[in-house]
DNA sequence: TTTGGCATGTAATCCGTTACATGATTAG
DNA sequence: CTAATCATGTAACGGATTACATGCCAAA
């Protein structure tokens, strides 16, 4: 993905305008709670903080207790300026790669049997997507019920739930459809 | 996305099985008929056929008129069976990242207009896009009505208009919902 | 004759993951 | 005591895009 200028700072960013964190915590606060739609590794994360910190979009004090090294970032005002700047611009058109697709597309080289078993994961996965967004939402509303977030929060995992949703509806009629079919070619 | 392993010659050879070709022609059915889930540049396909050739999973003939140059590629027997091995194992799950999302889930620190704007740029890709594919099913409908893989070409559509109508309805239900939030702390 | 499409290929560069290295603290 | 979690960071490596370099052929 070269030349396409990496996110991974505005994700900081914006985390970091909820609470100070460690980098670890950017990582937990991630696979957390945006998981969904997002992820982002150490290797990515920790020279990105670096980097914040060098541009001064971030400030950065020691929180170990004892001699336990633990680095708490901030965003400073530069920062949210940044991230404002960033949120404004247009969504940049990116790839989409789906790997389910593609293998169905030449489908025809495939056993009816493999196909189906192909058929059968994406649904279960879609399914325990659309549950367990369900399941974050109820929470959130009852632990999170003050954050100034959330209803942008819910916003997002509302487009979660409903791709999914498609996503399982699909899966569903195609396995019905299948059944139609021709025999195949292999 | 280093230590996965690419999936551009699978993609290759399952054009190859349609016609033999040449790269710039794998390029073009890219882009013609899987663009909707699927991309990939000339900096990967060239070295991706070099490389399958090597390999024995295509073969290379000189099908230039004239002075031309033009490499016509066409799938072998290894190269099927190399195929039919990838397409059977199950779909790796791979990291999905919606920038859109993650403007939305920040939108906290956005003017409601740029908001705004964002969805409904957002409602007008997503109906396009349905339409689009509406489309080009239509079309593959007359002009490829003896195509062994239609039917397959067909179900891979199918998911592409389900999903791009469930992010219009969700763009919608967003608008309507955005003009009911608290003022905004931007 | 010049523009656009056909056609092939490489180099530079960056993104991103995985694996590795290291160590403190806490709960069982 | 020991396993899990907290915590930070780097190195190696591969994937992917973009930009560049080059040239033929046909149509306007």
């Amino acid at each position: 993905m070269a030349r396409q200028p990496s996110r991974t700072p505005f994700v900081i960013l914006g985390l970091l305008t909820v609470e100070p964190m460690s980098g670890y915590d950017v990582k937990a606060a991630i696979d957390r709670s945006i998981s969904q739609f997002w992820s982002e590794s150490y290797g990515q994360l920790y020279p990105a903080l670096k980097k914040l910190h060098e541009q001064g979009y971030v400030t950065r004090s020691e929180g170990g207790s004892g001699n336990r090294v633990r680095h708490v970032y901030a965003i400073t005002d530069a920062g949210r300026r940044a991230l404002h700047q960033w949120l404004t611009e247009p969504v940049s058109p990116r790839l989409v790669r789906n790997e389910m697709l593609l293998k169905l597309f030449f489908g025809r080289h495939l056993e009816r049997e493999v196909l189906l078993r192909h058929l059968r994961r994406e649904l279960a996965t879609a399914e325990g997507e659309a549950r367990g967004i369900g399941a974050v939402v109820g929470m959130l509303q009852t632990t999170q019920s003050e954050a100034p977030d959330l209803q942008y929060w819910l916003l997002t995992l509302d487009l979660g739930r409903r791709t999914a949703q498609a996503r399982a509806e699909w899966a569903r009629a195609t396995l019905d459809r299948l059944s139609e079919l021709d025999p195949l070619d292999c």
